[in-house]
DNA sequence: ACAATATACTACTAATTCAATAGACTAACT
DNA sequence: AGTTAGTCTATTGAATTAGTAGTATATTGT
């Protein structure tokens, strides 16, 4: 399951691509709109700005805004940010891998090798869609 | 990620399926053999046996045996058991869908739209891949 | 300068889930 | 009867996740 947070992260992330073009957006504003803990969102965007995805500006006309462009956001960074590893075993992950403490020997474990095509099937999809795609998506799904 | 119940559930399943034409196992010896406390994995062999997976047997000579054709257990079908829904987010769960607390229109949400590709993907190779198969994917990686 | 606004940062708490353990019970075989 | 092995329910402990609190710092407008 992905954690709220990631969930958080994108939602606020798919709001502030909307925004892009206009002035900097409060995070009170962001957590009221998408229904968002203020005060866990504040940490979320905290960690997503210190990755260099969020501009932020303290004080009065202050808050956040995109730092790149939409199109160059994608899922799988903010994943790896707020929820750490893609691969649904720890030796199947690419960026966060570790051994199985209960495993034998890992080069001929079948279970992994499954695991890594699951990997490798998420990671195209997470790796090939950006917030700008999210956008695109949502405004397609309202149209129809 | 998974949980260590289903990954000891699939290694379970995968030396009672090497064992298929033997007696009956025992808890005890599939437990050391695979690295597994032995209280925890009776709990979850109950619960395959109890989903028709595993045939059991009590008293001197007893144990556990597959039930099934090794080809016909699907890694889906033990995950859906021992780990519940294979979406990451419950909206798009096909077995055990719930609403997103937070969410105002689900019709139209990107997340979801993006998610359901996700679980599409895995969805795919979990309901594709038998016990058979695992034994079969380590047997190759043997001989490599 | 000062008040108001808004993020930055750290620490803590609560709730939930996951992993594991314990123990008493039932069935089967010798 | 005694031993072996699964059945079942409850409980505990550990880890993770979600959320809260409070202080510090920066920016703006008057």
């Amino acid at each position: 399951m992905l954690s709220k947070k990631t969930k958080y992260a994108i939602k606020a992330l798919v709001v502030l691509g909307k925004n892009a073009d206009k002035p900097p957006m409060q995070i009170s504003k962001i957590a009221e709109e998408e229904r968002i803990p203020k005060k866990f969102l504040e940490q979320i965007l905290l960690d997503l700005r210190n990755a260099g995805f969020l501009y932020s500006k303290k004080g009065a006309g202050g808050g956040y805004s995109l730092n790149k462009d939409p199109k160059d956001i994608y899922l799988v960074s903010i994943m790896r940010i707020t929820d750490g590893p893609i691969a649904m075993v720890p030796c199947a992950s690419l960026n966060f891998y570790h051994k199985c403490d209960e495993c034998k020997q890992e080069t001929s474990c079948g279970i992994r090798d499954v695991f890594i095509d699951v990997r490798d099937a998420t990671l195209k999809i997470l790796s090939e869609t950006s917030i700008a795609d999210v956008i695109a998506r949502e405004n397609t799904l309202i149209k129809v």
